[in-house]
DNA sequence: GTATGCATGTAATTTGTTACATGATTGC
DNA sequence: GCAATCATGTAACAAATTACATGCATAC
């Protein structure tokens, strides 16, 4: 059963409780979203195929009048996704455009070598806060919403996110003060 | 002057000389490829297309009788291109199969945490391993083949790819020793 | 009564990989 | 003579975002 991106944190949000689409893209957004995102665009087609090909379930849990469909796994979708966690991760993909930027300064605009880095570093500071206020809210919400993540795994890597982030941005700051003194020293002409 | 991801990379790489789709192709193979990938089913249509807009230009530069285009940038190129590194950068994305596992395997399989987690750090380690020897080759071969990756910006994305990795390789390696202590703790039962 | 949020969906476009095809040259 | 590498390209497919459309409910 080979399983797309979108098809992956579908059945593991389904695999908690029925959700359904529209709640699982806020549950996408406010948490895996940093190492994997999903868009509308795919998340309710990718459901329709999941219950074609037997995967999940979905039943009517309109709310005071207002349409909604939840979906839960099937016996069959729930060993497709048992069996996908314990196969090998494959995918690791990244997109970074301050890195590449860093990477042809060099050529395009050494002066603003230690500057590119400073704002990489920034960044990655800004993120890291985002996620560590992400952090405390979601503990705050502990009680009354268990719904959202709510786990060890999600815990990890939340932290992780939070750890990563502030490495990255320590990281760059000290490159950025580095590059500052080999490629134009304040006071003195170049070496 | 939109620019789309693998006109980003084709232009940086450009700018520094010459150079035709192959030589582009196994440039970022060897460099940005962890950061930014691109495969020849967009190199070559997209070398087309920005010659098309005049940003580049290409000329026969065959070589014993072995066709072969070099594209070098016009000045609307250049232009592109500084103006390029000196907007803030956009894209920040991944895609990491390992956090998203770890992420569901409380849901899915929570037995298995701390394999996860180990797993994931080992891959991590995996990568600034080859990385680290990627950097070796670099440095050996600076002498012969200076026009592959010689400048300051490259060698920033280099160590940092080496510090990031090892970074992750060790915070999962404790992550997994904290799991298997607090999810199945050896000799006791669960506290 | 109006803006926001809940809820579902589709169309258009872009992006990207993979696999294949072609053919020459160089090193063994 | 054969494999690897240089070199360019296209077709088929998969994936993803964005923008749009619809409509009801709730809070202010």
């Amino acid at each position: 059963m080979k399983l797309n991106a979108t098809a992956k944190v579908l059945l593991g949000f389904i695999a908690a409780r029925p959700r359904s689409g529209y709640e699982i893209k806020q549950l996408v957004d406010l948490s895996t979203r940093f190492f994997w995102a999903a868009s509308y665009g795919r998340i309710y087609p990718e459901l329709k195929r999941l219950e074609r090909e037997g995967l999940i379930e979905g039943s009517d849990a309109s709310r005071s009048g207002r349409n909604r469909t939840v979906y839960e796994l099937t016996t069959k979708g729930r060993e497709a996704a048992v069996e996908w966690i314990s196969s090998p991760p494959e995918i690791y993909e990244m997109r970074d455009e301050g890195l590449l930027k860093l990477f042809f300064a060099e050529t395009l605009d050494p002066a603003r070598l230690p500057e590119i880095a400073r704002e990489h570093g920034a960044r990655s500071a800004a993120i890291a806060a985002q996620l560590s206020s992400l952090k405390e809210s979601v503990a705050a919400s502990k009680d009354e919403a268990p719904e959202y993540t709510d786990d060890a795994g999600s815990d990890a890597t939340l932290d992780f996110g939070i750890a990563i982030n502030e490495f990255v941005a320590d990281w760059f700051e000290r490159k950025a003060l580095d590059l500052a003194d080999t490629t134009a020293p304040p006071t003195k002409e170049k070496a």
